[in-house]
DNA sequence: TCTCTGACTTTGTTTCTCGAAGCTAGCTTC
DNA sequence: GAAGCTAGCTTCGAGAAACAAAGTCAGAGA
């Protein structure tokens, strides 16, 4: 079976970016990764409308990716903030791949605008795809690619 | 400099999503990994109308991802089909790592739609964030972040 | 009581996407 | 040489999504 005739409804690219693929997500999980907790510090530092903000944090939080978790500071009433899930916390490396693209390509001349490095010795991080046994970094033209268990001709 | 005092402007996440990050642009080239070329093709399989194909591919071939090659079948006229240069090859580890994902958390229970391996050895292949002197797969607690040479303060 | 604030919700307008229909150039068939 | 076929687009009208701005709401503080 070749990929043309393939069905693409259980392609898990496609089921992932059902859930994160919608304009601004990505965007607000990079700030949740950086720290950003709440409604108003994400509306204001990614800059999209609170009716989307408000969706797209629901739909994470439906998902699994985010969790909303109680808080309240001196002076006002219980609020709740918004935190990255072992699950969310998994999609690091689809935000670091996107960032070494662009780092690559459309990056500032003057260098990255964060600078990500391993804390124990201090070198800065990279991704790659590899093979878990030789853990050398692997381009497309070095794998087979072949119809999975899961591969269903298409409808 | 906090994350949320920066300008988001130069960040090459954002960047990147706004060459790819429009409705149906990655699973384009997800096809275009698997070998997909020709217009048509793309629209059956990936299933998205005429208008915004059209528009997608002039995009991704603006932004240097695809170019268009010419070709002819016996019996047709000349026609140009959509090739992956070696920028829109480097996109490599953005899908695979959207595919480790969606397989870990929204996959078939049968296993993967594609399997992809090592074609040296074999060994199903993974995405990782690593440090480039050690080689073993980090998280994001194992990482230090900090403002880089590029980072400016929020207008 | 009155105002302030964070977190939304509502509203009206613009932009995007969809499906369907139409267009075009060269090739084949009659 | 007229007529039909086909891949690759373009155009069009309708519905969905996103935008900015205004409105709501609940508790805190003055």
């Amino acid at each position: 079976m070749k990929w043309l005739e393939m069905s693409t409804e259980n392609c898990t690219v496609q089921r992932t970016l059902d859930l994160v693929g919608e304009k601004w997500t990505l965007l607000l999980l990079r700030d949740a990764f950086n720290g950003v907790r709440r409604f108003d510090d994400f509306r204001r530092h990614v800059g999209l409308s609170e009716a989307v903000l408000a969706d797209r944090l629901r739909k994470l939080a439906a998902a699994g990716i985010l969790v909303t978790v109680p808080y309240q500071e001196r002076g006002s009433r219980t609020r709740h903030e918004y935190r990255l899930t072992p699950k969310g916390r998994d999609l690091w490396p689809v935000l670091v791949a996107l960032r070494q693209w662009g780092e690559t390509y459309v990056g500032d001349p003057e260098g990255p605008v964060l600078d990500i490095r391993h804390r124990d010795c201090g070198a800065p991080v990279r991704v790659v795809v590899e093979c878990p046994d030789e853990h050398t970094a692997l381009s497309p033209t070095e794998v087979t690619v072949l119809p999975g268990p899961a591969a269903r001709p298409a409808g």
